[in-house]
DNA sequence: CACGCATATACCTTTGACGGTATATACGCT
DNA sequence: AGCGTATATACCGTCAAAGGTATATGCGTG
């Protein structure tokens, strides 16, 4: 499981992603409100957990989970360059842009 | 290759989005950069383009490709709930408001 | 129309993530 | 100590994505 990437790729764990985002959760609980097996859910908060997305504190025979962001604001930056494209506006002008100054004709000099 | 994020999570199609943020390319372009065999960038172009990610235009034996940004804001606005975790500040309290709070402790009543 | 360049596709093999089931560990309470 | 609850881990089978190689298609040019 290399990277950050990947980890969001699998809907489970997005899904639990997401419902740590309002509060902080017990395995129990999760599994409970995305009706998923018990072993399930302990796998994907482990790979989780690994790959720093969250992180947990024992309560008793619980443990609860919450977000660690880092690895979400991994993504983010990630993002940033694309973030141009966004705006309607923005994009409209790069495509202007790119019919003024098109990629030029590779006349099969190279290669 | 059902969502947008399983898309993302292959390195090189990250590689080949990074590159087409910057401008529209051809497919040998993007070969040579990313020092890539060609067959490779031709099947995750295929799978990028599929998943709205891509677009191409012919030029000749070329083919452009330019990136379309909707799955791109689809991730986008899926961090969004996650957010409020970027700033120390907002995360500090957070912390705070959690402890004041705690999830109730389920006393083994239900399951 | 034959050749070369640019790109796409077909086919095959490998690998590792995921799901399921069973079991282990840890803790609290009586 | 013994039982029930909560969670983690081990083991196994499956399946599909990714890489590699070979080949097909499309286009322009001499």
């Amino acid at each position: 499981m290399e990277s950050t990437f990947a980890i969001i790729a699998e809907p489970s764990r997005r899904a639990i992603l997401s419902l740590l985002a309002s509060s902080e959760r017990s395995v129990g609980d999760i599994e409970e409100r995305l009706k998923l097996p018990q072993p399930s859910v302990s796998k994907h908060l482990r790979v989780l957990r690994e790959a720093g997305f969250v992180e947990s504190r024992i309560d008793a025979q619980r443990r609860l989970y919450r977000i660690k962001p880092e690895p979400l604001m991994e993504i983010d930056a990630w993002l940033a360059p694309f973030r141009r494209f966004w705006s309607v506006h923005i994009d409209a002008l790069e495509r202007h842009l790119d019919q003024m100054n098109p990629v030029p004709r590779n006349k099969g000099k190279k290669r």
